[in-house]
DNA sequence: ACTCTCTAACTAACTGGATAGTTACATAAC
DNA sequence: GTTATGTAACTATCCAGTTAGTTAGAGAGT
């Protein structure tokens, strides 16, 4: 077989995402890693260290890759929000990676989502500044809303879900931003 | 020592919830739960069967409790999802164990849950042909919002609302819903 | 009140299998 | 020929679950 090391560990990435996403941590179990990647487990340990930094590392990169097909839009929020609901259905790692890192890693801050709420939290207090966006919510209490509010759908217990079509969910998380902001 | 047979599957089961709801299912230990209760681990399978039921049985008892502390009252959502944000608060162990749950065993629809759910729906269905709920949402978008609301803080990354003071984290769910029905 | 029997309640030790991680080697490819 | 890339087999430990007991205590008989 062909010798690629970069190709190899991309391949041992996207195999241990699914597994994370799928199982956590301490249920993901670093064999069937290996077998979807098609590849010995020993190489995990080799381009990893360990069980756990391969998950840091299948988490961070979810998170970039999230950050990436996501951007933030201050000055359309109800949008912006449609376009998270949107990637969460088409995604469901995303939703599901961060939730078992926040059960099994704890509270701890991850400095990379603070970096990026910082930022965002800045733009917010810009955008109502310039009258651009309703100053009844805190750009706090803005950002915290427009987090849980895409994700509904995917925590709900699912026969809400299921009895829905697609854009009446859709429609739902937009129409309550917009709500917040009347 | 006395012996007590009641008293000892009680203190197993409460010894049970607060391990699945730090460590979930595969990361919790029946060793572990048994030291916690103060008993022999043979009592768990004596008792509950094995570590699935015994997950079970402490998710059931979480939410039977869940659903007697907070009841719903289609009447004053706001405050519905004030007492809700309250509980989530007191009791991080009942949004863990569900979610734990929702990630560890699929996305089946819990019976117990979707019994309470079809309730609610109708009661929010009539709340809106008395004209007490505005009619802007759909009764499923209304309780799939309410749901989500009030443990937007509870996901979010910490550091957002370790900034914030409890009032002010409650006024944005309870202020969230009052706008979603205005 | 005491003794004895029986059993429900409980325990210490064990088992078989699973698992993360390692090692000693093989081989592709430069 | 050398080395980066990769593998099969192994190891030590962990863990859910079981077994073969022990014992607390209830109840009957005296």
């Amino acid at each position: 077989m062909a010798r690629d090391a970069h190709a190899t560990r991309q391949r041992l990435l996207e195999a241990a995402t699914a597994e994370f996403a799928e199982h956590g941590i301490a249920g993901a179990r670093v064999d069937r890693v290996a077998a979807a990647a098609g590849c010995n487990k020993a190489l995990i340990y080799s381009y990893f260290g360990n069980k756990d930094d391969l998950f840091e590392a299948a988490f961070a990169r979810t998170i970039a890759e999230f950050y990436e097909l996501v951007p933030f839009d201050a000055g359309d929020l109800p949008a912006y929000a449609g376009r998270l609901f949107d990637h969460y259905e088409a995604h469901p790692v995303t939703l599901r990676l961060s939730t078992w890192y926040r059960l099994e890693r704890g509270n701890g801050v991850l400095p990379a989502v603070s970096a990026v709420n910082s930022v965002r939290l800045e733009r917010l207090r810009q955008a109502q500044v310039d009258g651009a966006v309703a100053t009844h919510f805190d750009p706090v209490q803005l950002l915290v809303l427009l987090q849980a509010i895409p994700a509904a759908w995917a925590t709900t217990n699912p026969e809400l879900a299921d009895a829905s079509t697609r854009e009446f969910r859709r429609r739902t998380v937009v129409d309550a931003v917009k709500k917040l902001l009347a």
